[in-house]
DNA sequence: CATGAATGAGGATTCATTCAT
DNA sequence: TATGAATGAATCCTCATTCAT
């Protein structure tokens, strides 16, 4: 009964698509072969609605613009997360575990602390200036009051190890002497973050209103210094 | 997100339900007041339309439920804005010259210049804390590329005063030698907005991760100190 | 933005839809004229609703059909009855109400009591007969448990006065010395309303089974006159 | 409606949030033993498809939903019965095959007329209150007009023996003179139907409306004796 | 026999916006 | 200036069914 209705939408919209274009019109639109592996696809899913909603987040995002760039359907979408919620959870919790095993990679604990935390602090500016998409998730799911974050398992939020390595170089510091006693590392931890994220998050709004641009190399540059400069300003005792 | 329709939905609901009563059945409740005074009817549109923009974003926000929050109805708005977008442009607008109009009638001039920037960081951490709707108008604005205040009028953007009550600061501070001279008022504003507006833009994902509540009075008050610290060594000879 | 795209959905699937037939093609279907007259579009919603529904139940009914065969849109089912749910119930109501007037409007209390009964007994198999669609909206009320007819208002879901009328019927009868005295009126209703409901309800698999036309006159009238024949039968002292 | 999902939507939900844990991570849980018994396997299926399409109706119910409850998957219902609509038809059928096997282990042929038609009213309707499933499968295959029992072969849908039966206690009770002699065992057999069925059948609505309990024992127990009742004074001569 | 992955077509619902009065 | 009715075009989601292994 179904079956002989299918006439294949995709061709159909194809055909249509090329239809003002070049006559011979080869169908170029991906070729969304069946992958048969899981693992690839939902990857792949999680990859395009990363974009799309930390473009146009959670309720501008739109789960057929999704699936259009997918190499998959809506249908596995819905599949493999259950709903536009689902698969935004989805890239909330991949995004957050990619910047914990990243971090995770630093190997500070062996320089002196002044130094570590320069460093830890250009990385923290370097890390949110390279991965826009997640500061932008970021701000979605603040917009939306943190719901789906705290829907998450406990370990799926799991704190960054940020905090473990600042109080690491806070304790060498405070016992070289470099650094003053009253550092709270979440508190620090918190400057660092708040100074990172702005350059990035409120980038549009800021240079429309004080005329400048805040992506040049040269402005970059400065900016890191400056916060580097602040951070290590305030721990100085 | 759905919660907050509830309402909507319930009346909705019962209409329908008693559809079939009485012919006449004019709904009376709720009887919005015909106000026939233009700007009034604006405000309270914008009041409304703030509210709602900021606390699910612009395309998360519904006409339907802002005109049924409002005193008026869904043609008003039309009526006025044109479209959901020109709502939003007229409520961003607003809530920057409601920021502007404030700024400009602090009086630091007078004050020693140290001073004056502690009272200033001061002022600008609790108007941000204050004004959580206007902060995050900022985030959504900034989600949206900032493409909608690149549409308002020069002098609607125009930049806000913190610059020029900085750069005052910062000169006298300068001349009496509590400050050092490489300072940039742009840099600096942008350190002193990045460090109070981190609070209440990420204070939803930031809690859930690290597990604080950074909403009671004694961590905002800690919090505002170390940014005013933060700010006062940074400038320091 | 989306007014440049109004190339009339409607017009294209009728475009397409004539296409097969003849070249000249008129337009027939219907016009849809816009009514204004919110109860005439409702009541014809309703109308509609009460045949898809009765034909094909709760799940089997589509929105998209209904509205189809309404004189207005999939869009005005939502707005008046918020879902299919809704327009559900408000039919279940609508069809209920209806049987409540005819009843009321019967004069049973000024005949002898066994004629009375007889005639009441004869109206209510006749009229099940003649309302197929509500006796097959009762079933399908049933196969879901009467979970909607449970929400709708206490008057709303109301008892029919049957109960009433055969409580006269039978009061007078025993003072008559024509009926036996411990006669339940609710048990009378359920017999009556039973031997005349399975008529229709059961009529498709009993005549399958039986091989049995139930709908010839001549059935009809045979099944009509054992059903009155067994109720007096029934009451008599 | 939608309760009954939760199970099954909760688990896939829980996949999803766990899809970026390890690789290999089969979802064990639910291990359904592989049968190899083709019999018991169709058994299976057709026993939690009688529930749910008696439950839910042939549109109401989902594939998927049957395949969860089953011991097998959902490739195996398509692999025994073809489609949704040949899994229905296969619960119809043996709904009914059940229902014949066990009228005709009744032995009422030894007992004197008025008590064998006695006990075959009583039960019928004990019959019709212990098998809802069945009673409800009528319903929902009378909704649908009766097209798939009609599909069904001769020998499937053949009338059950209570017409016989029916009728040799007519017979034997016209020879003792305790039965009027017009009676018509298919009509007779239409009444007891049609008394057993309402009661299980209308059951939601008839309870809702006239707000009376029919599910207690004592309520079930007056109501047997009243039918019982009635198709005995109706044979009387 | 058995199963997880995949899918096309549909189906309910929602949204910004416009019309008639 | 004001409003309830109306609407086209999405938008999210679901279903029966098939494929690859």
């Amino acid at each position: 009964m179904r079956v002989a209705r299918q006439v294949t939408k995709r061709r159909a919209k194809d055909e249509a698509a090329s239809h003002a274009s070049a006559g011979g019109g080869k169908v170029v639109a991906r070729a969304k072969t069946r992958t048969n592996d899981p693992d690839r696809t939902k990857a792949n899913i999680i990859e395009i609605a990363t974009h799309e909603f930390s473009e146009k987040g959670l309720s501008g995002a739109r789960i057929d613009e999704i699936a259009e760039r997918t190499r998959t359907s809506k249908r596995m979408i819905y599949y493999y997360f259950e709903s536009k919620e689902g698969l935004y959870r989805a890239v909330l919790e991949d995004s957050y575990r990619r910047i914990r095993t990243i971090e995770a990679s630093l190997d500070l604990e062996n320089k002196p602390p002044l130094e570590a935390l320069a460093q830890h602090v250009r990385f923290t500016f370097d890390y949110q200036l390279g991965n826009q998409e997640f500061i932008r998730l970021v701000m979605v799911e603040n917009i939306h009051h943190g719901q789906h974050i705290a829907q998450l398992s406990r370990t799926q939020q799991e704190g960054m190890g940020a905090i473990e390595t600042l109080r690491n170089i806070v304790e060498r510091g405070i016992e070289a002497g470099v650094m003053r006693k009253d550092l709270d590392p979440i508190d620090l931890h918190m400057s660092i973050s708040a100074l990172s994220f702005f350059n990035v998050a409120n980038r549009h709004t800021f240079s429309t209103i004080f005329k400048v641009d805040m992506t040049t190399p040269a402005a970059t540059a400065a900016r890191r210094e400056s916060v580097a400069d602040m951070i290590l300003r305030f721990v100085a005792p």
